[in-house]
DNA sequence: TTGAAAGCGTTACCAG
DNA sequence: CTGGTAACGCTTTCAA
């Protein structure tokens, strides 16, 4: 009694002198048991504390009620915020949920969807590195049956649901406020050309300047990695070359942070010589001085919206859908440059 | 074929024309099983893909190489760090990893607990939420057999090993610092009293003001929880007192974030109207302004620490060790007082 | 060298 | 109303 971890049906029906089967049924408040045996099945087991052994659960349904989220790392805001809405509605739903980090990097990615298959996960929420350029890792889940959902960063739209903000609408939003408050040169920071937010992002800013009859010069755009370094060194050669831009949209919180670092290490002043947006969190951008005019994603929400969609997959839709979530521009006081600024 | 989610030894088996115990000696390489028949089971548990179903396994071996984690949120850089470090490690050691974040709330901290039970996790990483201070939900684990790790904020450590950060010393040598760098009534701001994080933060603070002969004044010290607004309120108050504090010595990062709000707000100058030290990690102590002195935590080798214990504790180790991890205080420039200071 | 069968904990179907 | 049995996928005796 001491020895074994865990109470079994057996257990119950052997001290009781019943079958395991009318415990079974017992416990699940079956119609075709008698009342009396219920209540003392029922008592035994509280007091004994019996639990469902999910192994067995999982072995019979197989359905572990159990999904894996991959995402390129756990610590920036914007991750772990994702992560904590995906926790909360999975956790709502009896599902638990295994967090892995691709650390950006391929080969780790294409490990960590194996792992997930093999511990037989129920479905899978996944944002690719940015190294991933090469999708057929994704693909094979598809032939496999494995539910999967993409968030913020997306592939394969054609084949898997997914969740993402409205990334050339925020760009365009942030490029005609630049404009709008004495901006007259503005720099896109972006990330590697293949992903998709970085594609969306730019075409918004590029399509802003069209709309406006602002030529578009490749000097002012610096598309090289996501992070913190490469937004300092990309800033440093934007702000270097002999026509420097006056204003930085940089599309992400790395890249913007380390913008920011270049500029002040340049002594030019925010947002007088160089406005900047970035896209940031709520907290980060106010604790930074100048307070960071930023475009800002529902994080949380993404991760509820996509946990969403993956359990219905799971559930058997086969209907792929793209949801979008919307941003919106918060403006703080590093972008706009008129000396009389407008109420706030 | 199409249909079956997953191949097993069964399938092997009957295509081959043997048993399932040969396929399963011949795939584990037992030494009875013929050369040539091991060469072909692998062969064609190669080319059908063949994974071993975990829930079988777990059945049988009653262990699902998992384990949970609980702390008091995920979205904290210092908590996602520690997350990643026991993430990395558990990965190494085959363990998969299950997050839960109790939000600081005492009654969803006993759910999760239960939760994990209930899945059958192997063992239990957990740091306790602030409204914690009945510990019987801990407690009971260790009659249930199931090893359990606490780390940063702690409890029952009689019972459970656990891995800490060097706290007395911490706020000692914060403290000393401040001192030394022409501050001269320093307030600690810290969260709920029950803690002992904040216990021996305090007394580390408490102990430097008493070998220096410092009057230890209880209005200088504010403790009520842990949270960026608690830290805003309780700077407020604290430097609007009739004879306030000329430096804050802030425990928590949202803490530290907080009293810069309320000391910037009251049009002070840091660090020459108050000096702050805070307890964050490194990028975001960076970004503000000036950038924050501030002792940090190795948080990713705290996860890695802890993971190991519990590896330790669910291989049977007994011992209750209690590891504490070194802090270390860098300078920057929010803490300085004197006008000449010395090269950095 | 291989096969058969029991057992891990549960559910579901078929008999009584 | 209750019991027996097969099945889920795998390992591990025991037999041959």
């Amino acid at each position: 009694m001491n020895k074994k971890k865990h109470i079994s049906l057996k257990d119950i029906a052997s001290e009781l002198g019943v079958s395991i089967s009318t415990v079974s049924r017992a416990l699940k408040n079956s119609p075709e048991i008698s009342a009396e045996m219920k209540e003392k099945v029922k008592q035994l087991a509280r007091k004994w504390n019996y639990r469902p052994n999910p192994f067995a659960m999982s072995l019979l349904k197989n359905s572990p009620r159990m999904i894996g989220i991959i995402v390129p790392d756990i610590v920036t805001h914007f991750f772990s915020s994702i992560i904590s809405g995906i926790n909360d509605l999975a956790r709502k739903n009896n599902y638990s949920v295994i967090i892995s980090s691709s650390y950006e990097q391929y080969e780790l990615e294409k490990h960590i969807i194996e792992d997930f298959v093999n511990i037989r996960v129920e479905g899978i929420l996944a944002c690719i590195s940015q190294e991933t350029t090469d999708y057929s890792h994704f693909e094979a889940l598809s032939y496999q049956n494995i539910p999967l959902v993409f968030f913020d960063r997306v592939c394969l739209t054609d084949k898997f649901s997914c969740v993402v903000s409205d990334n050339a609408h925020s760009s365009q939003n942030a490029t005609e406020h630049l404009l709008n408050t004495g901006s007259k040169r503005v720099a896109f920071l972006g990330g590697a050309n293949h992903l998709e937010i970085v594609k969306q992002r730019k075409h918004g800013y590029l399509q802003t300047l069209r709309k406006r009859k602002i030529p578009i010069e490749r000097e002012l755009v610096f598309c090289k990695r996501i992070g913190y370094d490469e937004g300092y060194q990309g800033s440093l050669k934007l702000l270097s070359q002999p026509y420097p831009p006056d204003a930085i949209l940089a599309m992400n919180d790395s890249l913007a942070f380390g913008a920011m670092r270049a500029i002040k290490e340049l002594n030019m002043k925010i947002p007088d010589d160089v406005a900047l947006i970035g896209y940031t969190d709520e907290a980060h951008s106010n604790y930074v001085e100048p307070a960071l005019t930023s475009v800002t994603h529902q994080t949380y929400k993404m991760g509820t919206e996509a946990c969403n969609l993956l359990l219905k997959t799971i559930r058997g839709e086969k209907n792929i859908v793209k949801k979008v979530i919307p941003t919106s521009l918060i403006v703080r006081n590093s972008s706009d440059k008129r000396p009389e600024k407008p109420k706030r």
